[in-house]
DNA sequence: GTATCTGCAAACGATTTGCAATCCC
DNA sequence: GGGATTGCAAATCGTTTGCAGATAC
């Protein structure tokens, strides 16, 4: 499905700082990116855009299940690609890696957890901290 | 041990506002409170403190490993006295109340997943986000 | 043509910080 | 006494928002 035709599946109009916004994620190298990593390269590219349509764009990226936003312990929020599956992450405290991953066992655990306890699950966000295999001294 | 020789173990003056702070933590209804939520039941028990203060002496608390932050989705992060047991969060969505929970298969499938991409943990937070039973329709 | 969208700058909420006055040992 | 700590207000950071002009369809 094309760009174009997702944002019109989701009611928004095709415009060129969403075309550029969602090149950008689907592009660069890192699949993570804060908005302000977004903006940047943005500039990079010589597009012309303000940081906040940047934020707009995600914000509306994420209400329509485009994106997924992250809350690691870094202070910004990050964002990405919404896959069709769901993963949680490993994230290096020293050069910021993020990794994906997706473990069946983990989640079958949550669900039994969550039920023990009477809740009813909305959602769940899983990070390991750590060093990657690069960082480890 | 008294909170008195817990701050002289961390290196930290024993004074009136971090007593307070750490008083309140330990007392309050509440485990997992806000720097505001500090703040405001230090002003309910009419003791004089400036936020900024509550904020410094969290993070000094932070720093001495006496309590936890927690960044869970709500925009502002929420303190915890450290037990000596870790554990992670059931959040409801709706009333906001915290449940804990620990779940040794769950931490033992982490290690695992860490190894496999080679990573060395350093920590992680498991939040499990969904309705409580008092919160469900 | 017109409703939607963007850029800009100002506003915001949470948190941090500089500094002079105050407190603990 | 003197370094650590506080209160206060100003500063900062990430993010959101109002509004006038620009754009998509």
């Amino acid at each position: 499905m094309s760009d174009r035709s997702q944002f019109r599946a989701v009611g928004l109009k095709t415009t060129l700082p969403r075309l550029k916004v969602m090149e950008i994620l689907e592009n660069s190298g890192e699949r993570h990116m804060t908005a302000e990593d977004v903006y940047k390269e943005m500039l990079n590219l010589k597009e012309e855009i303000g940081l906040g349509t940047v934020y707009r764009v995600l914000n509306q990226f994420e209400q329509a299940g485009l994106v997924e936003r992250n809350n690691f312990e870094s202070g910004s929020s990050v964002f990405e690609i919404k896959s069709d599956s769901h993963h949680d992450h490993l994230v290096c405290m020293k050069c910021g890696v993020v990794e994906e991953f997706f473990d069946p066992s983990i989640e079958a655990q949550q669900e039994k957890v969550a039920k023990m306890a009477g809740f009813q699950i909305a959602g769940h966000s899983l990070s390991i901290y750590g060093f990657c295999s690069d960082c480890q001294e």
